[in-house]
DNA sequence: CTTGACACAGAACAGGCGTTCGGTTATCAT
DNA sequence: ATGATAACCGAACGCCTGTTCTGTGTCAAG
């Protein structure tokens, strides 16, 4: 028989992490100690949890004593995580507003999954909302034709955050960042080579939320 | 006491729904009946159990007969999911080679992770890595300083992929979209406000990888 | 009033499942 | 050689847990 003097974590290790790993993937939930050792050719349940202890002390696995399928990956191996689903709306583009989700009346075709812990600050809330940017109208934003942006609601925002506006006066969706000024509103283009659009105080600027998130899917592009 | 007849779910589903994903959120395995029926204030085992067949009649939850814990939620209410943890290698700016991680000697210090519904084509590969965007100098790519770009290792591209490039005689990093053409090679811009780089035959050009996703995070901006 | 669907309680049963313990084999340092 | 240790096996024990069955009270329709 194999022979392994105690140090780090060996093949059997692994394999036992590799099927905790799928079977949550395809179950979504542990697995228990008897369909560990099926599947990694343990006939003894005391050797699963032999080993099942060993990963535990090197910091791979934590373990609810006494509770069936109790376990759960640390670190790279968890292929599980807390995510954030947020309703894609539909599109924003220049020439139409966008459609926030007021109240009830919002059906999320498609949605979009993000880490939670990819989320900037702590906006948590579960009122966020998505659009799918159409057209080029947003490059000074540096946002192209296809990228999704994931908004907060707002209806006011603070110095150097990105919004999206309706400027009501020229019919006109944009995302810009917001700075209020003494006589009016500037709303500056992320790309330094665009100039800033200055809204007077007579103007007046609806916004809609707040930019979040960027996320552009490299998918192919025409020739 | 409270009687309900029977369509669609009432505020005791709701209930049972919000502690199975908090439950499952705090200890990444599903909640027992007995423990549902505890936080629910539901005293009988049977009743749980009640609830649970309709709401997966609903087709809000899915049941493995006869498993401890076997049960997920579905749709909107899974808060949990696959996702790829992607690790952040370190920066990607102009004047520097990008490092990618060839073979083992790799620290992510940190990691990314991306729900596995946003990753395009089938790019599930483990190989993924991702680096972060220093500098202004990927305007032209529409990628902007403190921007993630997910990249996929590669040493030739396809026409119309947006590709990392070492720029050798240049002595530059840069994101392009690649095509091959009679002469050389044609390094576009994403942004069409930006003209191409055409590379001659006699120079090399040292693909890196394809970029998969960029992802921006918003937290704010200086005035 | 009767009937029946519905919401719920409680107890008992049976299998699921983690735990424990006595044993066995093989490798290695002493 | 020999004791120590790591890597197993098998079975038994007992709680954990899902299932099932009987029973109760409420409410609305007939």
């Amino acid at each position: 028989m194999m022979v392994r003097k105690s140090k780090g974590i060996g093949e059997r290790h692994q394999k036992i992490l590799g099927f905790i790993a799928s079977y949550q993937r395809e179950h979504k939930h542990p697995p228990s100690i008897r369909e560990i050792g099926e599947h990694c050719d343990i006939s003894s349940t005391s050797v699963v949890n032999y080993y099942l202890d060993q990963l535990e002390k090197e910091g791979l696995l934590e373990r609810d004593r006494k509770i069936s399928r109790g376990m759960r990956l640390i670190g790279d191996n968890n292929p599980l995580g807390d995510m954030l689903r947020v309703p894609l709306m539909g599109v924003i583009q220049a020439g139409e507003p966008i459609l926030v989700p007021s109240e009830s009346p919002f059906t999320p075709e498609d949605s979009v999954e993000i880490a939670m812990s990819m989320m900037p600050s702590r906006e948590k809330g579960k009122d966020l909302f998505a659009l799918q940017v159409q057209g080029d109208s947003m490059i000074d934003a540096m946002i192209n034709d296809g990228d999704i942006v994931i908004l907060k609601p707002a209806q006011d925002a603070r110095n150097g955050e990105m919004v999206a506006v309706w400027l009501t006066e020229r019919n006109e969706t944009t995302l810009k960042y917001y700075y209020k000024e003494k006589d009016g509103y500037r709303l500056q283009p992320a790309n330094p080579a665009f100039k800033p659009i200055m809204i007077k105080k007579n103007e007046t600027i609806d916004i809609k939320g707040k930019v979040v998130m960027v996320i552009r899917k490299m998918e192919r592009m025409a020739a």
